[in-house]
DNA sequence: CGTTAAATTGAAGATCGTCAACCAAGGTGG
DNA sequence: CCACCTTGGTTGACGATCTTCAATTTAACG
């Protein structure tokens, strides 16, 4: 299926909006250097679900930063097993590995339909010799996106299929909050339960039976592509999920 | 037990050896970058094994450069639980992270007696600001340390615990190899199998059963701290592995 | 409506963990 | 030098968790 050719980025949206949220958890982002992100941004694109975005082994000469939808980093064994190792939400730079790894080892596939942000890395090459905060607030994002892959590693090699499905709500809960995704109650994650088991590293039926249980024990309810948070206590308490890994202050500022 | 004070690094060993055999692996590096490498050691210590190093949610002030021995980053589940999810051999940076999370998530541990210099994040800092080649070559390597998670996850996720096992064998070979540590045959590895079943997410005796099934595969023989390869390509074939993720350029220069 | 992908459930089986016992090696203290 | 202790390795028996296979239901969509 075509690309559907990127479009230059109209008035009136902000593409560098929900970036600019997760930044300012975690340090303060000047005016000035809010307005260089955004002329980082050179077009702005969309892609249905379940598309290919960047192919592994490939080089690409932009990064992309995700603007609406959900994203994932896959990598596939024999070729029919699939592992997602990072999952994307919006505002988050997506294959800024790409930038010094050159080529990426990994597939980027998107798993909703997304809206996306190319920045070329010319452009992130000037950020690094102008702007030296942004650029170490932007490695800084690649040094958090290992500290959740080490969290999986934790949540596949020791957790319960349980505990590790309540830990992948809880996660996806308060990333999407940080974002402005998510209200008190719950969140919206139009993904399917053959999803989960990819990231979670269980089969797509196991995943079902791990959600009933959430529902049964009044914890959690996934259902039609929205997880709806009964007992956030709880909920956290199964997954033993502390979300000091995710690297946020407490307050925007 | 009291923490062995580090010494000034002596002359005639040259603390920055292994790295330098892996940088050169990735990039070239100028004579002058090496000598920067160097002067930037501040202190060389060493450690006997199962020693903490660094605390999960400590804030060090330097970074540890590994010259002899393995380390883990480890996470933990309740107690008693324990994931190893990196392991790190001679010329690895250990928490180059640290310099910008500012706070490391995990516990930083020797699994082996170790060497280790101390590198001060002031310096970093002045490497950073003065030899944008060399810090981005830096950069690079904890990117690489993300790319190897992701394989950890993909092993963990969806292989077999045979596979599992194996493919760990087979990259610290490789990774051995690069500074020098491993030979034809085989290569020293002076760890528990408990260790190698918390890093693979199985138990100790089921990485009991499965380093077996390997001998009697006629694949490798581990026992008493050594691993023997004996058919190197059905290792790799029993475990998919394929070394693209360590981003290793063919040959040093 | 008919078609397809996903969700759901049951039954059966495989993999891996738990429990338990025993062995081997190395260090310690008498 | 040798009992003793501790740690790790090894093996067997058993059981739990999770997968596989299969069938059915539900939902989405042209």
């Amino acid at each position: 299926m075509a690309t559907p050719a990127p479009r230059r980025v109209e008035e009136g949206d902000d593409p560098v909006g929900p970036l600019l949220l997760k930044l300012r958890r975690r340090d303060a982002v000047s005016a000035r250097e809010a307005q260089v992100l955004r002329d980082a941004v050179e077009a702005v694109g969309e892609l249905p679900a379940d598309h290919v975005m960047v192919e592994a082994g490939a080089a690409p000469g932009a990064c992309t930063l995700l603007l609406e939808g959900l994203v994932v980093r896959t990598k596939a064994l024999n070729g029919d097993l699939r592992q997602i190792t990072d999952i994307h939400v919006p505002g988050d730079f997506v294959d800024l590995h790409g930038y010094l790894l050159k080529r990426l080892e990994h597939r980027i596939a998107s798993l909703t339909p997304v809206r996306f942000a190319r920045v070329p890395h010319a452009a992130l090459t000037r950020i690094t010799e102008s702007e030296p905060h942004l650029a170490r607030l932007l490695w800084l994002g690649t040094l958090i996106d290992a500290a959740v892959q080490r969290e999986r590693i934790l949540s596949i090699g020791r957790r319960t299929a349980l505990a590790r499905v309540a830990h992948f709500m809880c996660e996806l809960f308060v990333r999407l909050d940080v974002v402005g995704l998510a209200e008190q109650e719950g969140f919206s994650l139009p993904i399917t339960q053959i999803d989960i088991a990819d990231a979670t590293g269980l089969t797509s039926v196991h995943v079902n039976r791990m959600l009933r249980q959430l529902r049964d024990r009044s914890l959690l309810t996934f259902r039609g592509g929205n997880a709806v948070i009964h007992d956030w206590p709880g909920l956290q308490a199964l997954a033993d999920f502390d979300p000091d890994y995710l690297f946020l202050t407490p307050e925007p500022r």
